[in-house]
DNA sequence: CTCCACTACATCGCTATTTGATGTACGTCC
DNA sequence: GGACGTACATCAAATAGCGATGTAGTGGAG
């Protein structure tokens, strides 16, 4: 399995990624990182230093909703939420990445055209 | 059909885009970016503020040679020829960027999966 | 014959975003 | 009590695309 993926290619992409994870349900910010870790095959693990703050920028868009609970063991937690907004947001992220994914490919090639 | 693409998404994509189709065959920098435009169906067009400093980056690297020639009209050109270290380094980007495509594949989801 | 558009190259400042480092704080295990 | 994992937060530095601006040659429209 390839490592994990870092650099340019990733700029704009944690948006799309993050409402993708949370359209699945209600979750705190180190278990989104997880998910996308999970879900990606380990390509991609955001940085706090990039997810919490793309985190807040969401939630003050209106994208989420997000509510401080405690947690058993460890720290509190902060959960967010996606809105109607954010649900909206995700659907023209996805479209713009799959009209670029297309563009790519047609440029590039690749195991598809 | 879709527009043009830009924003962060691009980041990085450049110098496999240019190498992709300097790999066709000798080309001039205006010509790179039409190429471009057309094999992307119209989704990339690099600007001239990111196109010249990235073929400036992979001549400086090795990855192209240039030179300059007179047109029958209009402007003098500056032709690219990618080199033997161009061609490793295009495909290094193409894995890349199968790999980065791969990811968001299975987080995203999308056509394929 | 003047203006505009297209070709062709180049550089600059602005902007957005990721990274790794650093900091705080809690819990568990040895 | 020290190390490690959890959990959130912020920061400086680096990257690289975008639009604007500049230079210059060619050619067509009005």
């Amino acid at each position: 399995m390839p490592g994990r993926i870092r650099g340019q290619l990733l700029k704009g992409t944690t948006t799309l990624l993050v409402l993708t994870v949370l359209r699945e349900g209600e979750l705190y910010g180190y278990e989104i990182a997880q998910r996308i870790r999970d879900k990606s095959g380990g390509a991609f693990i955001p940085s706090e230093g990039s997810l919490y703050p793309a985190l807040h920028a969401l939630e003050a868009g209106g994208a989420l909703e997000a509510s401080w609970r405690e947690s058993d063991r460890g720290p509190r937690r902060r959960y967010y939420k996606i809105t109607k907004t954010g649900l909206g947001m995700l659907e023209a992220h996805a479209e713009e990445w799959a009209a670029f994914s297309l563009g790519m490919a047609r440029a590039v090639g690749g195991a598809d055209r």
